[in-house]
RNA sequence: GGAGGGGUUCCAGAGCGGUCAAAUGGGGCGGGCUGUAAACCCGUUGACUUCGGUCUUCGAAAGUUCGAAUCUUUCCCCCUCCA
């Protein structure tokens, strides 16, 4: 029997791997079901690369399906070598905190925290982890992995095939992991665990060690690597990544990454990033130009992050600067004090220290490469002083190439 | 523990006493073409500059020299081979 839930999944493509496709469908035609993701808590907010999966756990909530965030503030302490070359960075427990709170408030947007069945639970392993006791912990868990086994994992085997070191702290992240589904089936009734492509091994991991000790079934489901059309990474961009927190991202900016998609991945990534039926995205692609398909999915993908209306925004000021060449509401904005302006602002230190560019040495460059226009006129003297002239309503657009663009405004 | 090889600008990788802010490729950025795409072409890619130059970079420190990424010494780190 088919599972609604499951059906979806496939047909937007988040199915890559299940350890048990039919007899997970069978289960979660029953009842609904809790399964979790597992995110890293190295950074102070996720980027584009864990989207994916927010949109699952969305997905599970909209076939009334509960999901379950694992904030990781335990393995976190341990770094995960999968797809690693190299150990990470240790971060401190405190460090680590932070990073959860502020992760959190992606989840709260956009996931559904109002229906009380679907309702994402939060928990962090560090919880259960740095409770464990070493000895007892090798004896009741330990026991039921082999060393032979864990070495023909591929996050461990690869590092030993290049022979990149991987300590034993890391060596151990599997265990934990699997330790983690474990634990989340036995306290919230947790049968699935839905992770990344390179979890596969770990996921498994865990569902072995749930039908050792307890003895029931649970399931793994992972989603397939997002490859761009140039081969990039998704999610790294010239500017670094493309960060779901607001303050990290202007929504504004997030819209300009959607729009800027490259031709070739535009279905892929409506298909993906927005929760437009899939029938209405094949008319989509099919009727609409190319141009306006970015734009849907740029608004479609902003709205689910940030909201209708920041998205509405964000359009709006797009058609204004680009379509128009004025200059849209939300733009990032750059104040300066009026009687500065009368002193007048030579450009380069004005630039460089609003981090338009990142020296003067590149400033002086984007003006000898004609990259720098005011008001949309070519600025070619590097020894211009902006003085109030330069204004019009007390704002002045400033533009380096073709998509930057910021308003100055008097203060 | 022994014997070699190496650490160069974002990355890869040349340079091996002055002509080196350092070849070449990749990436990035800007320009052109276009559609805020791709491909392609051109320019640019340490900082400061009164555009004459000046200053800081070639694992770290000390030294030789008029002059060092290049030579010497010590230290740190990586790799290969042998035990």
């Amino acid at each position: 029997m088919k599972n609604k839930f499951l059906i979806e999944m496939q047909s937007r493509g988040y199915l890559h791997q299940c350890t048990n496709f039919t007899q997970l469908e069978e289960t979660a035609n029953k009842k609904p079901i809790t399964g979790y993701i597992g995110f890293d808590c190295t950074a102070s907010s996720l980027h584009v690369g864990s989207l994916l999966q927010l949109m699952i756990l969305k997905l599970m909530q909209k076939h009334g399906h509960r999901p379950v965030v694992l904030l990781g503030g335990g393995t976190t302490l341990i770094g995960d070598p999968s797809g690693k070359d190299s150990t990470r960075k240790i971060l401190t427990e405190k460090n680590i905190k932070t990073n959860i709170n502020s992760i959190k408030k992606v989840f709260k947007k956009v996931l559904n925290t109002k229906n009380k069945k679907t309702k994402p639970i939060f928990v962090n392993n560090s919880n259960w982890l740095t409770k464990l006791n070493y000895i007892n912990f090798l004896r009741e868990i330990g026991r039921h992995f082999t060393i032979n086994k864990m070495l023909t994992f591929d996050s461990v085997k690869l590092r030993l095939d290049r022979e990149q070191s991987l300590s034993y702290m890391e060596f151990n992240y599997m265990i934990l992991q699997a330790y983690d589904f474990y634990q989340l089936y036995k306290l919230k009734n947790c049968v699935l665990q839905i992770g990344g492509s390179d979890q596969w091994g770990n996921i498994v991991n865990g569902v072995d060690l749930i039908r050792r000790i307890l003895k029931k079934e649970s399931y793994g489901l992972t989603t397939p690597l997002i490859t761009l059309a140039s081969g990039a990474k998704m999610g790294k961009t010239e500017k670094g990544a493309i960060w779901l927190n607001e303050d990290l991202l202007k929504p504004y900016d997030y819209w300009q990454f959607w729009r800027n998609t490259d031709d070739r991945d535009v279905k892929k990534f409506l298909y993906f990033f927005t929760e437009i039926k899939t029938n209405d995205i094949d008319e989509i692609v099919e009727k609409k130009s190319i141009n306006e398909q970015k734009i849907i999915l740029a608004n479609e993908a902003t709205k689910i992050l940030h909201g209708e209306l920041a998205s509405k925004k964000a359009e709006r000021t797009a058609r204004q600067t680009f379509d128009k060449g004025g200059a849209g509401k939300d733009l990032p904005e750059i104040e300066v004090k009026s009687e500065e302006v009368k002193k007048g602002i030579n450009i380069l230190d004005f630039l460089s220290n609003n981090k338009i560019l990142s020296s003067k040495s590149e400033a002086r460059r984007a003006i000898q490469n004609k990259g720098l226009k005011i008001n949309n006129e070519l600025l070619l003297d590097e020894k211009k002083i902006l003085n109030l002239n330069d204004f019009k309503m007390n704002v002045l657009k400033i533009s380096f190439g073709k998509k930057k663009h910021y308003l100055v405004k008097i203060i």
